[in-house]
DNA sequence: TTTTACCCTATAGTTTTAGTAGATTATCTA
DNA sequence: TAGATAATCTACTAAAACTATAGGGTAAAA
């Protein structure tokens, strides 16, 4: 399951990216527009900030705004900066691995050699689209 | 993040699979062998069993087995049901669809767009992949 | 009567999804 | 320049849901 977090913060992105120009626009209209608890979003928001995906403004007429073209944005990072990693489990994950305390041998093991062809063809899809393409 | 339910799931029906006749085998040994907490073990296998993927035997001798070839039973069952949906969100689930509560519209929505795609390429995966291929 | 699956309940732990309260910083106005 | 205002930032808390497991008893088969 998507977490709502993650649903949110690309929800929060497409608004943005959508926006004429590149100025700041308020947490309480991204909200308002995409029907998002603020206090939620406002916590996205600054995790999208804080692993640069976002540049924010504060005081009046201050907000939040992309510091990237859309289609410099790849979904990769998007998704490992909200979701986490894209791998369903850590022994196939390529920036989160970490091997299983049960299963002795990986090369073995069938979960593994099923969820390498998911991570990679979950990877195909994000490495292909930018928010750009999602507009 | 896959659930161990289905982790173990996967493991055991790979078990079961590898065994030669298709003799029952019991709980203890599955779950000792492929180091899984027995009684979490036994609920999984008996709702395996109550979705048509096991067989089961009570009694001495007794134990669960497959009755389906390895080659007939695909992943796309088997992960919904241990995994539930294969989608991502609701909105673009095959069997487990619900309409967003958020999201005016489904046609516009980049999350929508987007796990479409991703839930694409993951049922492509589990539709190519039965439980023979695994082993 | 032993051996095994079956069934129900409880629970500790974690994650998710927020809500509350206030601090901080930038801008505008008098 | 002072103060009001508008916004982000930070930290803490908490309800709810989910996950992974344990315990104990029942039913059926040999």
């Amino acid at each position: 399951m998507l977490s709502k977090k993650t649903k949110y913060g690309l929800k929060a992105l497409t608004y943005l990216a959508k926006v004429e120009g590149r100025e700041p626009i308020q947490i309480a209209e991204i909200a308002k527009h995409e029907n998002i608890s603020q206090k939620f979003l406002e916590s996205i928001l600054l995790t999208l900030r804080r692993n640069g995906l976002l540049g924010s403004k504060k005081g009046k007429g201050g907000g939040y705004y992309l510091i990237k073209e859309p289609k410099d944005i790849h979904m990769t990072t998007v998704m490992r900066v909200l979701e986490g990693p894209i791998a369903m489990v850590p022994c196939v994950s390529l920036n989160f691995y970490e091997k299983c305390d049960d299963c002795p041998d990986e090369e073995e093991c069938s979960v593994h050699k099923l969820m390498l062809q998911v991570r990679d063809s979950a990877l195909d899809v994000y490495r292909n689209n930018t928010l750009a393409d999602l507009l």
